[in-house]
DNA sequence: GACCCTCCCCTTAGGGGAGGGTC
DNA sequence: GACCCTCCCCTTAGGGGAGGGTC
């Protein structure tokens, strides 16, 4: 290794590119060793390798230029170390960003995944849910789309602002009665969130035996699976404990079209 | 909540600025429901804020808007589910990478930490260390200043490209002889990695006592630290077991000014 | 032939106004 | 008075040439 190097070695050895030092040198981050006068040459010697070497941790780390710039031109022990204290807990934040970035990730994974296992099922099955916690809210007369996608859209500000969403699941309740009377009245939105909360709208959904039907298409139709999912019940000889529930799972979110729509309607039986 | 909204009370709502919406609606990411034909303001409804809570997931798994919008106009099951799955292998990098940030610096700080603890002596003492694992490069005569730097950058360079850098801790080697006899002459340059590896340069620094100083100030005044040490050992009747380790803490790397130099000077002892 | 130079235009995702009209 | 509009300039860290000279 000789000691006198041009742009493209030094570029080269550092595995960064030449515009990258020509960059440098602009903005006075690291100028060359010297100049060839007659041609503008650019030549680098080890004091600007050692000086890079800093530039390069210091972006490593996660520094922008200006911060390395008056770095290197003030730096100091002290600097040094608060320097890296600070990047420490950007680091820090930027991990914890990231793991609430893969649970997300992994809830919503997990919710296609499940939906998955069951994809072959055309009519109504049998399904075991864990327990799952959840917040409610009315809806209002007419009970129509409108006022679904109002409140589902307000749970969903609600739940964020307090920071538990769990996976985006959300849907819409049917009373009991109401699906018994084979009537669609929507009467409750609610949405899945992360833990058990003291709230007047928490809403426990239990562990347990659900009657279910996957829905596949647009909307308009649904009411021929809840009354599909209704003659399974009765012919099984089941008793209905609670409210039905309609999941969103493959919505506006995820499909375009509208016959490629998956919603999920679940009611628990004894 | 009522269902049509201005741009404000949408950006609001959704934690964004006005002008990311105007951004998004020039960008083709995000019409408003309609335009006032009058006077250009923009109204959003409900399907708006839907498709929003959709791009505004996506950039905080951190797509890039292009990325969003090709998404948005030709959205599906199985692209959901890609995304999702891309993404979350972005997430994973982007870890690894913080964490070897975050090895970087916390074993930068120990450095510097040690060194504090320590900070206090004026003169020599005695040091237990831990085993080190280290590579070492020989010098060419005539061992100076411009030979030990070139080597030292050859043992960065290779250290990086083996990824095994542990934390830029690296220094010159004096040996034993000429440590008694009073000569200065660095015949080689050594860099701690991270682990044991098989290599003819691998050099193990072994646990034990160390005596040790620290010297401040510009290198060309070492020669009276080194003659300290030696006094030391002599005085308590150590014997020396091995090389003299040069350890740069504050180097030029860390501090302008040459009067704040600190380098460690340690040989180990029985 | 491989290397170097200086322009110059381009990219991401908006932020910050100025200047003027509107609920 | 608070809100909205359309320009228009600015930011980070370079990448990708074009056109021309140099080791």
């Amino acid at each position: 290794m000789k000691s006198i190097f041009t742009i493209g070695e030094t570029a080269k050895i550092h595995h960064i590119s030449k515009q990258t030092l020509i960059f440098y040198d602009k903005k006075g981050l690291l100028k060359p060793a010297y100049i060839d006068e007659e041609n503008g040459y650019r030549y680098y010697s080890l004091e600007e390798f050692a000086a890079l070497d800093v530039i390069l941790f210091l972006k490593f780390l996660g520094l922008p230029l200006k911060k390395i710039n008056s770095y290197l031109t003030d730096r100091s022990a002290e600097k040094s170390i608060a320097v890296l204290k600070k990047q420490k807990q950007i680091v820090e934040r930027n991990m914890s960003k990231l793991k609430a970035v893969r649970a997300k990730i992994n809830s919503s994974l997990s919710v296609y995944e499940d939906y998955k296992d069951w994809a072959d099922k055309k009519g109504p099955f049998i399904k075991k849910r864990k327990t799952q916690h959840a917040l409610w809210l009315a809806i209002e007369p007419p009970y129509g789309d409108e006022q679904v996608d109002l409140s589902l859209k307000q749970l969903v500000l609600f739940v964020e602002q307090e920071d538990y969403l769990a996976d985006y699941s959300m849907g819409s309740i049917i009373q009991k009665e109401d699906f018994l009377s084979g009537s669609l009245k929507y009467t409750k939105t609610f949405i899945i969130i992360n833990k058990a909360v003291s709230n007047e709208n928490y809403l426990k959904l239990p562990s347990g035996t659900y009657a279910t039907i996957y829905h596949r298409g647009p909307y308009e139709n649904i009411g021929t699976s809840y009354a599909k999912l209704l003659d399974f019940i009765n012919a099984r000889g089941y008793t209905i404990d609670g409210d039905v529930k309609e999941y969103l799972i493959f919505d506006v979110y995820v499909v375009k079209d509208k016959r490629d729509f998956v919603t999920e309607i679940s009611v628990k039986v004894q």
